[in-house]
DNA sequence: AAAAGCCCCTGGACGC
DNA sequence: TGCGTCCAGGGGCTTT
């Protein structure tokens, strides 16, 4: 699922059980997600009171009553469901309906709260991870202390993209998936945002940059560029892709308007371009663009 | 320090 | 229906 806008849009969901909420039980159905569940995991949060979930780049952070933050990644096929005190079933967050009758598979974490709420993380492919980490040590642990600036913050401005990209061999595709830039970003909407600034995701990322390390005319582009897709895809509820949609879900809507994004061969969606949209491979990943609008 | 691979893991789509 | 192959919103870790 998740780049930032399916990130924030499950923190918007997740946010109304548990803020203010305390833990009564967690289990864990397996010793390891990515990495290992964090010693004593239940123990430690049972009775524990949450303050307050953040979100920062991919990650959600729940600010806990014990002076720990639990910190979750959801990779690449994490989801949360909730199920509120007075519901008769759980959903799930920013995705689609929860799965009729038989057990959920992949379920390996469930958190009951005081008062009768419950929450399960399931994650087929194990690439997220949960974190419990002292609140005094959390802006300097290894997860966190490397990651740029919130792309939809005033940090992100045209200046401090080419001040990270003067001099850069890199691409501008590896550039912006760098989490160490710009924290947040994916595949998917790296490849939109390149789009709605006319750049090719193969340009050097020094594009951004003069020789004396002002910003471009691209810079200025690309920074509206990338808010305004995030903008547009939180307020859509994010995005759902093909294998995690479900018949009748309550799918976040904003896949529907990708303009390049999984839309190899077909054509430019800027109205008179005659452009069909391509696809590469970067650094192991693919990329969508219209060679006709991005250069 | 930056860049490029490799790897983790499961499941869905597609071709034969 | 059953393989085998490729591909997928992640990023950490190791090597150059």
């Amino acid at each position: 699922m998740p780049e930032l806008p399916e990130v924030e849009t499950v923190r918007i969901g997740l946010a109304s059980l548990l803020e203010g909420g305390t833990f009564r039980r967690v289990t864990t159905r397996r010793a390891d997600l990515r990495f290992p569940f964090p010693e004593r995991f239940a123990e430690r949060l049972a009775g524990a009171r949450v303050l307050r979930l953040e979100r920062r780049a991919k990650y959600l952070i729940a600010h806990l009553s014990t002076d720990e933050a639990l910190v979750m990644h959801l990779g690449m096929t994490g989801r949360f469901h909730i199920q509120a005190p007075g519901e008769a079933k759980p959903h799930l967050i920013g995705d689609y309906e929860y799965s009729t009758g038989a057990a959920p598979k992949h379920e390996h974490a469930v958190f009951e709260m005081q008062g009768g709420g419950r929450i399960t993380y399931a994650d087929p492919r194990r690439f997220g991870y949960m974190l419990l980490v002292p609140e005094a040590e959390l802006a300097a642990h290894a997860m966190m202390r490397a990651l740029g600036v919130e792309p939809l913050s005033a940090e992100l401005t045209p200046a401090y993209l080419a001040s990270r990209a003067a001099g850069r061999r890199s691409d501008l595709k590896a550039f912006l998936m760098d989490q160490r830039i710009v924290a947040g970003l994916g595949n998917i909407y790296v490849c939109e945002a390149l789009f709605r600034a006319g750049l090719k995701p193969g340009r050097p990322a020094s594009v951004l940059a003069t020789p004396t390390g002002k910003p471009t005319a691209h810079a200025t582009r690309l920074v509206a560029a990338i808010k305004a897709v995030l903008e547009a895809a939180i307020a859509a509820g994010g995005s759902t892709l093909r294998d995690y949609r479900q018949a009748d879900g309550q799918a976040g809507a904003f896949q529907e308007t990708f303009c390049v994004y999984g839309r190899e061969g077909e054509p430019c969606v800027r109205p008179g371009c005659r452009g069909i949209v391509r696809r590469n491979t970067q650094a192991g990943r693919s990329s969508f663009f219209c060679p006709v609008c991005q250069r």
